[in-house]
DNA sequence: TGCTAGAATTAGGCTGGCATAATTTCTAGT
DNA sequence: ACTAGAAATTATGCCAGCCTAATTCTAGCA
């Protein structure tokens, strides 16, 4: 019957949408330029956008001060969120695709495939909670596991970790911390770390073979959850 | 290197080139009221779009003549047949799909995938000659089967044939289909074929407990090819 | 308090892709 | 050969989304 399929929000609107929540969700509130910056797009097609995107009523516009989704504009942004991930997760199980090569793929199709299909794919998988670059994926009813992540470089000296979540846009970033042995799911502990944003070693799986350094702004990048010891998901 | 993945037309004349195609093999020629009709758009945005399309050296234009793919254009549009056929047989045959509703979902993927993507379910699957509703898929290098088909409506009586191809875009009319046992690769003879755009009736697979009664609208759409006896494909 | 750098917005323009109304061209029938 | 009706085209206009240039607001600092 009713069907309202996807009456649908264009899709520059579902990546404004996708942008501000990842804003949003870092630092709160997503400032015009920020988003700009994100979009890659300048900085008044941002104003335009974010008028219809209130208008529409997906956002909460404060001028000058900067954009909040909306219960509505959030729901859409999960579902984006969603679609992104069980994407990429079907494509890297049933397709082959390679880790660092599955984003751009993922980027184009979620605008263009149904809920139908996400739910089906995501059944064919078993209904996975975590993508292949270890975030969380958003339930069909936008619910969304609020992980307490700690960013490596932050981890105390002796700390013992897993990684959890790397991203997935830079597709060289991937392809090196795959080099490294860092996917998601490793767990480490922490042997040092140098003052003055230096670089962090850790000791991979407790195997003194494989002790690895890795530079300040990548640990900063790499999201973690604190272990008491040994012990997996 | 030279990636030019898809400098891509955009969704619209991926649309165009499609229509054109299917237009010039039914009847030689396109023309801009048909362009219209089958996509559901007004004439006069045809023959503005007829006119970029020839400038881009996508397709021929006589004025008030119609129009004609070049060779540049019927390689986008068996490109985007390919896809739309491999995007369907792949959704049946791992994503659960129905014979009916699986139309619409690829028509909206095709124009979101990647070639490479594309390579990977046909590799899947196999490299499948035939979709699900029985249309020969071109090949990655743009070849596609030309097959001679002969409308069920115009098989002398008596004569055996397979059904061929159904068509994909209506899909009430798919179910009924289904509903008498006519998918493609069926075997069937005629019976008898009433004068005057009457019916056909025809034995499905030599069953005589399995005849039916085709109408003659439909029975024109069916694509089939005539058979000594018996035999499969 | 007043000033200024930087962020944001408004003003004005362009392209793609659609529409309707008016006009032109083709073609078929007398 | 002429002309009516169908088909196609041209003339305009609209909206989504982007741009650059000009202007306005905000906040931090002297």
């Amino acid at each position: 019957m009713n069907e309202l399929a996807r009456p649908s929000l264009s899709r520059s609107i579902e990546d404004y949408l996708k942008a501000i929540y990842r804003l949003e969700s870092e630092s709160g509130a997503a400032q015009t330029s920020a988003i700009a910056e994100e979009l890659d797009i300048a900085p008044p097609s941002v104003s335009g956008m974010v008028k219809r995107l209130s208008e529409s009523g997906l956002i909460e516009h404060l001028p000058y001060r900067g954009v909040q989704l909306t219960s509505a504009g959030r729901r859409e942004a999960l579902n984006m969120l969603r679609r992104h991930r069980v994407i990429e997760s079907y494509l890297m199980e049933r397709l082959g695709y390679d880790w660092d090569s599955v984003h751009d793929e993922a980027e184009r199709l979620e605008h263009a495939v149904s809920d139908d299909l996400i739910e089906r794919m995501a059944r064919a998988l078993g209904n996975p909670q975590y993508d292949p670059h270890g975030a969380p994926i958003p339930t069909a009813t936008g619910d969304i596991e609020e992980l307490s992540y700690v960013p490596m470089s932050e981890i105390p000296v002796g700390g013992a970790a897993r990684l959890g979540s790397v991203g997935d846009k830079d597709s060289a970033r991937l392809r090196f911390l795959a080099s490294l042995g860092l996917v998601p799911g490793t767990s480490f502990t922490v042997l040092a770390r140098q003052p003055f944003n230096g670089p962090v070693t850790i000791r991979l799986r407790g195997d003194e073979r494989r002790d690895e350094v890795v530079g300040f702004d990548l640990a900063r990048s790499l999201q973690c959850t604190l272990v008491e010891q040994e012990g997996d998901r």
